[in-house]
DNA sequence: GTCTATAGAATGATAGAC
DNA sequence: GTCTATCATTCTATAGAC
């Protein structure tokens, strides 16, 4: 890593690349690899479109560094399931992310989305090594804590699967979201009760106790503090 | 409607139709709208294009025919959840029927959700009317389980998404499980296993109680061990 | 580093012979 | 009802002036 052409690439260069950075994640969410043109993008972009192509040599590889943003973001989200050994905690910061990520990065799950649908054929490689990696060492957390007596007996894998089609399905779903929800993107009280609804179903759902606990019993008049 | 022009339709159209449908769901799922070509349409249906054009005058009316019949599909599934007035019942029903279709016809889901990544522009009118009354009044029923204590409290929307999206994505992601599973798809008793593991979750995750339990009243030793 | 003009390729749709 | 030949359009990518 040069000092001056790498890491300082001009600032011009930075900010150009930023921006079509960030309106090719939009327009290829929107439109898929081939709906996107790279037209729309510089126009997006403010740029004219033979800039584009001075920047990113071909569609291609702009597509590319898209994905591989999405992805970076995916892990940053995964290492949220070992911040504790304890299920409840590891789960409920590990799906409250993957929530936060749907809501904050819609366009990059849906790229993402679009991708594996396509069967995946910019990514296949990273599905093949950093994922199956994950997933496998992941799946024997849950396998051992199954054991550990710490949650009912449950698939590990098909548990997992649950965990990441319900919580992209706010990202990559949110425009039927939308229309059921009378036309409106969820606020933010809604997106909450969705993910608390998530957390409580899946945490129920094998055996492992909820966090807050909404107290069946004598119910103290403070609101309870939710430890995150 | 004439008997013979509409009706029976020379066999032979009727036969054509078929494989272009058929072929252009494939297509339309592995590549999206604007990636589908009607030329690959037409060769994996073994017609020359322009006849494709002979029976289709437009790509998008092809497209739409397809998204119509998908939307067919999903509405026969949607039906299940009525066979019994019982939450146990009603949803082992309709998840098994999702879980059914995702694996029966995954292109038609598929071409579905691109539909929704890319904010509807065949469907809007689907969603805005089917779709949401079915939502309202089925949330309806969940909400009566609900104040009749047959479950615990649980918002029904997000009930119903985390259902639709973990079933569908056995379908739209089935690239990235079949990865995941050493490149081979899910065999039957695999699929079999992530049904139950689905139901099992999704009904103890809203405190119903599995049907695997034959015997309510006398009560075992042991709280419900329910083999994975 | 920027941008106009355009080359070159792909694709949706049609004309018109059979 | 079928199919070859072709038009018109759109889009990626580049050349070359500034």
């Amino acid at each position: 890593m040069r000092a001056r052409d790498k890491t300082q690439k001009s600032a011009v260069r930075e900010e150009n690349e930023r921006a079509i950075l960030k309106a090719a994640e939009e327009v290829f969410a929107e439109r898929g690899f081939r709906g996107a043109t790279t037209g729309v993008i510089a126009d997006r972009a403010g740029i004219p479109k033979a800039n584009l192509h001075y920047y990113f040599p071909t569609k291609e590889a702009l597509y590319r560094r898209v994905v591989e943003h999405i992805f970076n973001v995916w892990l940053d989200a995964a290492n949220t399931f070992d911040e504790s050994d304890d299920p409840v905690e590891a789960l409920t910061a590990y799906i409250s992310a993957k929530m936060d990520i749907s809501r904050a990065h819609p366009m990059g799950s849906k790229v993402w989305a679009n991708e594996i649908l396509h069967k995946a054929p910019v990514i296949q490689d990273y599905l093949e090594t950093t994922l199956r990696d994950w997933t496998a060492s992941r799946a024997a957390v849950i396998d051992r804590w199954v054991t550990e007596g710490k949650i009912a007996p449950v698939n590990a894998r098909y548990l997992l699967y649950m965990i990441w089609a319900t919580t992209q399905h706010y990202a990559d779903f949110n425009h039927q979201i939308d229309t059921l929800n009378g036309g409106t993107p969820l606020d933010d009280a809604q997106f909450e009760d969705a993910k608390k609804t998530v957390i409580g179903i899946v945490l129920a759902g094998i055996g492992a106790k909820p966090p807050a606990a909404p107290s069946p019993a004598p119910a103290p008049a403070e609101p309870a503090r939710a430890e995150a």
